[in-house]
DNA sequence: GAAAATTACTTTAAGCTTAAAATATATTTA
DNA sequence: TAAATATATTTTAAGCTTAAAGTAATTTTC
């Protein structure tokens, strides 16, 4: 007959309470995954192809748009990652001569960091390439759904950093 | 008039060529900003609220929903992170009472990793929460929205999968 | 059923990443 | 202008991440 409406303890109701926000976390999951295939493919093709890791391809790519240079602080704002994680990264490529750094002239705190002219020469190849690897994984997609797509992306951006204000940023 | 069809030489082919895939290369970082922006604020909300980090916290919602307990090679592909970081975490989630390793009955080479009840019902208390904050950090996003964007990113994972087909994969 | 191939996992070395503390310089305030 | 505050960067310690090489057990092939 009738399902008995046996009362649930407070640890089955942890699972099943919050049914409202399942679709949310489908979602957010299903953005994850996504750029977490397409983020592996790149950093597994640059890899191959040209022996570059994507975050110094990365951080190429910001100073490639950049002719005079920027500083560690820019640098990390535009990157989203942390400050001591820059002077590493910025290091290995003076290193191997694809990077310069110059102390700023009006203040002795900061430095410009700018690509070599083989740095600039060598990224522009990868930059290329990489263009059309981009545009290869996202081919299924017409121009109707790539507008579509760049559009909600924008919002869901919009959304998240109105949700994040208040906590302390 | 029409335009004179000057021959460019190779450099500024490579600047200026592939005007065509721009697009896909701006949507491409924005959907990687967005779940960079997302995931990290997650990241810090879990550190800040319960200390746990986000990839323990990954491992464990896989387990969550695998009573009896799934492989390092299961979780592995799952989580999509190589096996050899699986080990490690593993390694320290056991160490903490979370997690616990049985090696399995048919094949000695593996093991069932699951959740400790402890680890289970801490678990439970972090999810419920986080549930909650990607609620919120998707707020703005009508329900039109959500199915719009839900159905734009499986067509892009699609995508990405049919052409990662072919380079060895 | 022995050799070959595969699968499951661990170890290693290198690099990435962060938060927090430290250092040095610049700016603001009293 | 001296003290306080803020900014730019580096250092440190801990953990995450990967690819590649290594070990052990299982499955396949002949």
């Amino acid at each position: 007959m009738d399902e008995q409406t046996i009362p649930l303890d407070a640890e089955t109701k942890a699972v099943e309470m919050p049914e409202h926000h399942r679709d949310e976390l489908r979602l957010w999951l299903r953005l994850l995954t996504c750029s977490t295939l397409i983020e592996g493919e790149i950093r597994r093709r640059l890899r191959d192809r040209f022996d570059v890791t994507l975050p110094r391809f990365d951080l190429m790519a910001q100073l490639d748009k950049a002719p005079d240079g920027m500083t560690l602080s820019d640098l990390s704002k535009r990157m989203m990652v942390s400050n001591g994680n820059l002077t590493g990264l910025v290091d290995r490529l003076v290193a191997s001569g694809h990077l310069e750094r110059r102390v700023s002239a009006t203040d002795r705190r900061a430095q410009m960091i700018s690509l070599t002219p083989a740095g600039r020469a060598e990224f522009r190849v990868m930059a290329a390439e990489h263009e059309g690897w981009i545009a290869e994984l996202f081919g299924d997609l017409t121009q109707k759904d790539q507008k579509d797509l760049m559009r909600l992306l924008a919002k869901t951006k919009n959304s998240a950093r109105r949700a994040m204000m208040g906590d302390s940023q």
